[in-house]
DNA sequence: TAAAAATACTCCATAGGTATTTTAT
DNA sequence: ATAAAATACCTATGGAGTATTTTTA
């Protein structure tokens, strides 16, 4: 049994002709009757009574047409997803991501994605660096997005934000009129951080390891907003990315730069989906029109 | 797109491997690689990802795999149901009948091929017999089953059953000590009919014609077993089928036998289903079985 | 190095074409 | 007589095979 016995079956069925139904089919007469014979010996059941005026399908006939035309339907509906699937009018991307990622700079990139895409459905799974690794060696996400620092040489990492780090302060604190802090400064100051697990806090705790010191953490909270309302009432600073500031609070650039950077991690050599592609695609185009500023 | 490539691909990702999918499929592993390749081609569209230790399908893949599953299962659902239709495991059939042949001989002939097929559905049309020969003609119903007298030249029909019709009377009628009656002795008896437009009455009002006279009607209605009841209380006699008759009448031969003939009525030339000719054989089988006797 | 997939090529089955015959109205 | 379907025969596409190369773990 082929497809094309049966879009022939179908056509026969419709005109009630072979005749018509090669003319429609764009082949000649002989070639519907041998593929129409062929199908009938196959299944061993007379499909059309050629005996009347114009060719009729038999009762066995009629049952086969049901069910064919589900068939056909089926093979149209499926052709018609796989091209929405090419068109980026229809998938699913599952995005594995850290939560630090997942607060900034994401939710900018995926409205720009969603209202590219209207029609891609994005599924989310929010967990630490390395178990999103995991989740993309396995094939459990299509896309990681990750804090850069801790990679894994079975995934490529693709740069899609650097965001400098500043120091943040309420307005009146003694440091709001500085230009600029090095971050041996804030030895002795009470800072705000993240929990332990975050990755902006390693960066930080790292940075005052490199001077042989460790920062004083007033305060911990895993709520970047809460950090930000202690930071203004001054209970103490904090180091956060600048586009995570506001203006309830100063922002003071440290003397020797540090960025924290956030890339799409695709395991090695995966075949990515058309919707993954497009939103890696989005992502780097988005970073460079956000450098060239 | 090809059944056969379909099949290919369902074997490769339930495999997840072009070399084993071959290996059951019985074709060699590049017939299966040459499948996948022309229809990852025509789709336009990777379906899987060879770049993993093992062949695994894409986002697109899984996608087209869900519809692939079902479209094949139509497939096997239609041939299974087809193969049914041929093993008599299934099937229509539509029978027109007229009302006479609806209460004797049919029933009886519908019990033993119910029980011999008990899962083809018969379905009933009730007409009288012009309107049966059309129903046949377009093809509105597989069978009709009539009473022979009135045929259509587009039409065959096939004896399945000849009974001889005998007189009615009471068990205290005069007529009751006779051996056999000739129809002139019954030009003056009061007769109990079947309506006018009963076929058993026009073959017995046809055959009065024949004696050019015509039979006095007392009474007419179109229930046998009024007709039998109205006898059996000496209200008349009447002419009716052997078979159609009780012991709670008295049944008097004529001396110039009259048969009723009851055949299945087929549109000439016409495909004729396997549900159709099953029923065919058996009336025709009954009908020899029941003349031996 | 081994195992899997891709490639190169050869062959033949068969789909489809043209021409013609048969069939039914 | 006409129109439709079947048949006969031919051609060429492409599916499947074998042998081999490439690739990846």
């Amino acid at each position: 049994m082929e497809l094309r016995q049966l879009e022939y079956f179908l056509m026969v069925s419709k005109t009630n002709s072979f005749t018509r139904a090669a003319e429609r089919l764009y082949v000649s007469q002989p070639a519907v009757t041998n593929a129409i014979r062929i199908l009938e010996e196959e299944l061993g059941v007379q499909l059309f009574d050629r005996n009347q005026k114009q060719a009729v399908l038999t009762a066995e006939g009629q049952v086969f047409f049901n069910h064919v035309e589900n068939i056909m339907c089926g093979v149209s509906k499926t052709i018609f997803e796989i091209n929405e699937l090419k068109n980026l009018n229809s998938g699913l991307l599952t995005l594995a991501i850290t939560p630090i990622a997942g607060t900034w700079p994401i939710p900018k990139l995926l409205k720009i994605f969603k209202c590219k895409y209207p029609n891609i459905q994005i599924s989310f799974i929010e967990e630490n660096v390395t178990e999103v690794q995991t989740l993309l060696i396995e094939n459990k996400a299509d896309l990681g997005i990750v804090i850069l620092g801790d990679n894994n040489n079975l995934i490529d990492y693709t740069l899609i934000s650097s965001q400098e780090l500043v120091i943040c302060c309420s307005k009146n604190h003694c440091f709001q009129r500085k230009n600029s802090i090095d971050l041996s400064e804030l030895v002795n100051e009470p800072l705000i951080l993240l929990t332990q697990n975050c990755l902006l806090r390693k960066i930080i705790v790292k940075e005052f390891e490199r001077l042989n010191t460790l920062p004083q953490i007033a305060f911990e909270s895993n709520h970047i907003q809460t950090i930000k309302s202690l930071v203004a009432c001054n209970a103490g600073l904090t180091i956060l990315p600048y586009d995570l500031c506001d203006n309830s609070l100063v922002t003071i650039p440290l003397d020797t730069p540090l960025t924290i950077d956030t890339a799409i991690a695709i395991k090695k050599n995966k075949y990515i989906s058309h919707a993954a592609q497009a939103f890696l695609t989005l992502a780097k185009e988005n970073f460079l029109k956000h450098h060239e500023n």
